[in-house]
DNA sequence: CAAATCCATAACCAGATCATTACATAATGA
DNA sequence: TCATTATGTAATGATCTGGTTATGGATTTG
């Protein structure tokens, strides 16, 4: 397997967690401590560091030190590659979705044959 | 967890391994049977089968039937949606990719700064 | 210095994932 | 009908995941 792909894996597997989106969503807001990243979820402090660890392996995140704070920030690089792939398939759905426009309207043109004009 | 979250975890998850986005890439150029999708790797017929029961609960891709062959096609909402939300940082990432060059470039004309005109 | 704050790591456990081999089933065709 | 083709399912096992509690280290502050 490639490295980009290699890359991939990882990049992916860490947005497949609805915990580690919403800590990327925060980060695309600027950087934050564990704390603050922490105290939107239901969940222990060691699980939110434990994320952090694996988006931090994937290349998403990194971090800074600041007194006792670790205050962690969004890494551009792995997103914009993962945006890359699925940009490569815009065209393939886009076309779909024509389609599938194109069935409905047909669909209702068939369904009003009978009216009166 | 919202349902267009959940949907995200097992589109992503779908997306984390190489075998399934490779895949995916084939589907892209229309419908396979299972043989002509196992073909590429060397990987058991059994093993291709549950990467595409994971694509196909996953909603990426749905299947057919013509003869013995059971025709798999690529299906494009989820992928739009992953589409969506990888997106939403393009603006993010386009910034910290402009903050990067201006970096290079003052260090480039830091370096030069000695040099005869 | 002692207490409090912020965070990481270790140990543990249940459940998911990904591969294998062996077998079953459905459709085709000689 | 019987062999072949195409594919799905079951059983199994190793590894990964995602949470918990317990604990420890570093830093600030009283």
């Amino acid at each position: 397997m490639s490295l980009a792909a290699a890359r991939l894996d990882t990049t992916f597997a860490a947005l497949a967690d609805p915990t580690r989106r919403a800590i990327i969503v925060r980060l695309a807001q600027g950087p934050a401590s564990v704390g603050e990243l922490a105290q939107p979820f239901a969940m222990s402090q060691p699980a939110i560091s434990r994320h952090l660890k694996v988006l931090e392996t994937a290349g998403l995140i990194s971090g800074g030190k600041d007194a006792q704070r670790r205050p962690r920030r969004l890494e551009a690089q792995p997103l914009a590659e993962a945006t890359a792939f699925l940009e490569a398939f815009r065209a393939f759905w886009e076309t779909r979705f024509t389609e599938l426009d194109q069935v409905l309207e047909d669909l209702k043109a068939q369904t009003n044959e009978g009216d009166v004009p």
